[in-house]
DNA sequence: TGTGAAATAT
DNA sequence: GATATTTCAC
């Protein structure tokens, strides 16, 4: 990992090298993209096991892990104990889900930060700080640590004072309001879901289950049994796999 | 509460 | 600009 200059002339860890994992394919291809605009050097994959192959071989090859929380095969929680427990690597989680629970549990298991999809790319842009704070509690593992020491009290102040430019220059890019990844920011706006694919599987799932007669929202929403998914939210996803 | 459609966000 | 999701009106 370098640190370059970027055109404020602040340093940016440029080609840092993040491990992304999401077991829906969609948003992993999303989650790479958003990191290659960060100029990461980004591996991707959707299966779990292949995520803990790929960092215990390897074990040094990547500055930072992020993973979505929800999957199927081994759960994000799980994923993210193993991975805090067996290396010294930090773990940031991405979730649509905000409830505080899953958050603080996250947390409680080892992880760094918990971002809420969909990931902005500012929030993305803010990563770092994660392996940065990490290697300096452990100078003699990193390379970069001695180059981030002499410099940290001087780019950190200026990372502040300069916020202003930084967002007008974000702007361009995100349409951002005001970013704070602030994760109990209560007073956020009702956050956009996705729809997974494991979602619209029990979503399809419930439907059939249902007769075309019973297949409404509330019904559907009873039957899916997902935690903080609304009536509303299924109202809309039914509309949008009907029409045509 | 269900449905269609407009408004928004990505 | 198309698509996905939310919000609104009935």
């Amino acid at each position: 990992m370098l640190l370059k200059e970027n055109s404020h002339g602040d340093q940016f860890p440029v080609g840092m090298r993040v491990l992304a994992i999401d077991a829906n394919f969609v948003c992993l291809k999303y989650l790479v993209t958003v990191l290659q605009q960060c100029r990461y050097k980004v591996t991707a994959t959707t299966d779990a096991e292949e995520a803990l192959q790929i960092l215990r071989n390897k074990n040094e090859e990547f500055d930072i892990v992020i993973t979505d929380v929800v999957r199927e095969d081994i759960d994000g929680f799980k994923l993210l104990q193993i991975i805090s427990l067996e290396m010294d690597i930090p773990v940031v989680m991405v979730s649509a889900n905000d409830d505080v629970s899953n958050i603080m549990r996250s947390i409680k298991h080892g992880a760094r930060d918990y971002l809420l999809k969909p990931v902005r790319l500012q929030e993305m842009m803010n990563i770092w700080q994660h392996v940065i704070r990490k290697n300096l509690d452990n100078p003699e593992k990193s390379s970069i640590t001695k180059e981030i020491i002499d410099q940290k009290t001087s780019t950190l102040k200026r990372t502040r004072n300069q916020s202003t430019k930084e967002e007008d220059e974000s702007t361009k890019e995100e349409g951002e309001t005001d970013t704070h990844p602030d994760i109990a920011s209560s007073s956020r706006k009702k956050s956009r879901m996705t729809w997974t694919q494991e979602l619209h599987e029990k979503f399809l799932d419930a439907i059939q289950e249902l007769g075309n007669e019973e297949a409404v929202p509330n019904t559907i929403l009873k039957i899916m049994n997902v935690p903080g998914l609304t009536r509303e939210n299924v109202a809309s996803h039914l509309q949008g796999n009907t029409r045509k």
